[in-house]
DNA sequence: CGCCGAAGTTGCTGCTGTCAACATTATTTG
DNA sequence: CAAATAATGTTGACAGCAGCAACTTCGGCG
C-alpha cells in the first residue's frame, strides 16, 4: 500500500489556491487565514510560506484567479449577438459574477493590489479591462454608441457596472434578489 | 495641582471615535486595531468594551460618522446653482470625498454593516441617499432630467459615482491626480 | 455616611502572521 | 552510482490581536 501521507504534497501551490478560494467564499477576505488554508490543504501552518511570501500574496493569487474568471464570464456573454448586445450582456455578466461570489469579488477590489508588488494581479485586471475595451470599440465601429475616446467610454461603462455591483453587495439597494438587481442594471446600462 | 491621570476619562466614547477615525485614515480598516485606538485615547486595552461591544461596533461608528460627513459634503456642493448643476456638484463631492479619505470611505462600504446589527449606520447611509434623491427630484421637476422613477434614477446616479470612486481608489484608473479623476467623473456624469 | 453601579484595570486564553532551526525528499553533479 | 545541494515541509517560538473574567476606583444616590 502507498504511504498514508507522503512528506511532499506534490502540488501544494494549487491546493492552497483552491483552499483559499473556497475559504474566502465562505468567510470573506477578512476571515481568511493562512493557517486555515494550510489546514484545509492538509499541511502544517508554515508550509504555505514555501509558495507565498505573505498572507497577502496568497490573497493576491486569489484575486488574480478572480480576474481571470471574471474576464471569461464577460467574454462568454452572448457570443453571437450584435456589438451593443454583447456589451450589455458583458456588463450584466460582470454584475452577476459579483453577486454570485461577493467575497471573491471583494478580494479582487478591496485591497491595494498595486502593480508594483503584484504584477500578475495587475496584469489579470488589465486583461479584464481590455475585454471590455474591445466590446466598446465594436459598438463604436458599428455606430451603436457615440464616438469619442474609446478608453474613456470603457472606463465609464466599467464604473457604472462596478458601482452597481459594489452597492448591491454592500446591501445599499432595496432589491433582495439577484434578478431584481440585474433588471435594474439592465436599465442602467440602457441609458448609456 | 490636578491629579495627573484621573481614573475616569470623562468622554472616552468620543475620544475613541476620534482616535479610530485618525487610525483608519492612516492604516485603513484592516490595520485598525481596538488596542491601538485605546492606546491613543490613553486608556487600557479593555476600556473600549465599556462603550463598544466588539471591534466592529467601533468600526461601524466610524462608518456612521463617515456617512454624515459625506452627506454634508454633498449638500455643500453649489448651494445657489441650478438643480442640474447641484446634482453634478453633489456627485463630484461624493468622488472627491472618497479620494481624499479613501480608508474612511472603505470603512463605510467594504464591510457588511447590515441594518439589523448596526441601525445607526444604516440610517446614516439612508440619509445620504435621501440627499441624493432630493437632488434628482429637483432636476426632474425642472425638466433637466428625463422623467421616470426618481428612486431608480437616484440609484443609477449613485452607482455611477460610487463606481468611479471605488475603481479610482483601487488604482484601476490610469489617472494619477485627483483633478484628473474628477475631470473624468464630470464627463461621466455629463452623459447622464 | 454607606452602598451600588458605571467606568477602567490587570491578567488570561486561543488565535494569528511570521521568523528560525530542523527534517525529509528531489535533483543535480562529480 | 554516490554525494552534495536545493526544494519542500515540520516543529517550536514570539509578539500582537479580540474577547472573557475578576478586580479596582469613583460618582451619585439613599
Amino acid at each position: 500500500m502507498p504511504p498514508a501521507k507522503p512528506y511532499h504534497h506534490g502540488d501544494l501551490k494549487h491546493a492552497l489556491l483552491r483552499a483559499a478560494v473556497e475559504l474566502i467564499a465562505e468567510t470573506g477576505p477578512r476571515g481568511f487565514t493562512l493557517r486555515e488554508a494550510a489546514r484545509r490543504a492538509g499541511v502544517s501552518h508554515n508550509a504555505p510560506y514555501r509558495h507565498f511570501r505573505h498572507r497577502d500574496s496568497l490573497l493576491a493569487a486569489v484575486a488574480t484567479d478572480g480576474f481571470d474568471r471574471l474576464r471569461r464570464a464577460m467574454a462568454r456573454g452572448g457570443r453571437k449577438a450584435g456589438p451593443r448586445d454583447r456589451l450589455r450582456r458583458g456588463g450584466l455578466a460582470y454584475v452577476d459574477f459579483a453577486l454570485r461570489w461577493p467575497q471573491h469579488f471583494a478580494a479582487m477590489f478591496d485591497a491595494p493590489w498595486n502593480g508594483a508588488e503584484y504584477p500578475a494581479c495587475a496584469a489579470a485586471a488589465q486583461r479584464c479591462f481590455q475585454t471590455l475595451l474591445f466590446l466598446v470599440r465594436d459598438c463604436q465601429a458599428a455606430k451603436q454608441m457615440p464616438a469619442g475616446d474609446p478608453e474613456r467610454m470603457a472606463y465609464h461603462a466599467w464604473s457604472l457596472v462596478h458601482g452597481v455591483a459594489k452597492l448591491a453587495n454592500a446591501g445599499q439597494f432595496p432589491w433582495r434578489s439577484r434578478a431584481e438587481v440585474l433588471r435594474f442594471c439592465a436599465f442602467s446600462i440602457g441609458g448609456m
